[in-house]
DNA sequence: TTGCACATTAGAATTATTCCAAAAAAGACT
DNA sequence: AGTCTTTTTTGGAATAATTCTAATGTGCAA
């Protein structure tokens, strides 16, 4: 028994896992959670699967996305990035470190909570990105 | 004497204003709100001026942006769109309709209220787009 | 084992956007 | 107006991310 949202065992119900598919969400849920780009996702899927291809990254994590096993990050126009956090978050972009950071809610809100939406609304899903700057100690001039 | 934010003039302070510049500005400003992309606004600028070019839209959409005259608004891997709406807001796209509607916070909310950052975190800039459904009077089955 | 549906692959195609170099326009100053 | 300088615009080429395509591979099931 393990907890209700890890799929650590690299299975995803409903979902052939070949090696490929395997080795991509094994790099998203147990490499550095950095929220890689495709393209980055495939040179650390070489590692253990040479001879993988670009295409068959991008199919992967189509099928991924679809079956709710990975989210898909999109920052403005750049390449869309994956992460494996299945918890509702937004992202915080520091441009002083280029690094991405999952944001979740305060305790007990809810965007439906904070926003004036029109009424009749149904949010089938929501996407939060921020861009900043994260000050870090050895902020000196 | 007019609003504080109106720019229904079609000045910019510290920008020259071309005929295409104001053009583009003119088509987002007091034509349909629909958050328009560069390919519909170029559509709607040569009603005025034909001969205007795409990487002319373009380039007078980033001047404007770079300027604070107008916001750039990004769906996940779909074109950019554009819109001249200032306040601080979210974007909803209805996806029975294809209709992208504003979103504002409901008073008194203010995003860092809400969120979980990081301490020292200074936001520059944020997005924040929900997709999902409207329910009209006639739905049925 | 053979058949079949699904996966993977390399490379071509597509799409949105940016780049480029040349022509045009806008000021500024006579 | 006439000339100079700087900024804009333009069409087309270039780029980048992603998707498509057609061929090949793989693995389960009968």
């Amino acid at each position: 028994m393990h907890s209700p949202d890890s799929h650590t065992h690299l299975e995803i119900p409903g979902l052939r896992m070949t090696k490929q598919r395997k080795e991509v969400y094994r790099v998203l849920v147990d490499g550095p959670q950095d929220h890689p780009t495709a393209a980055q996702i495939l040179e650390r899927v070489k590692c253990n699967q040479p001879g993988t291809s670009l295409a068959t990254v991008y199919n992967c994590l189509e099928v991924l996305v679809e079956h709710n096993a990975i989210k898909q990050v999109n920052f403005d126009r750049e390449s869309s990035r994956y992460c494996p956090n299945l918890r509702e978050h937004g992202h915080f972009h520091d441009t002083n470190s280029g690094q991405i950071h999952d944001i979740t809610f305060k305790p007990g809100i809810q965007l439906a909570d904070i926003l004036e939406l029109p009424p009749g609304t149904s949010i089938e899903e929501y996407e939060i990105t921020l861009r900043g700057k994260l000050k870090t100690s050895e902020q000196s001039s």
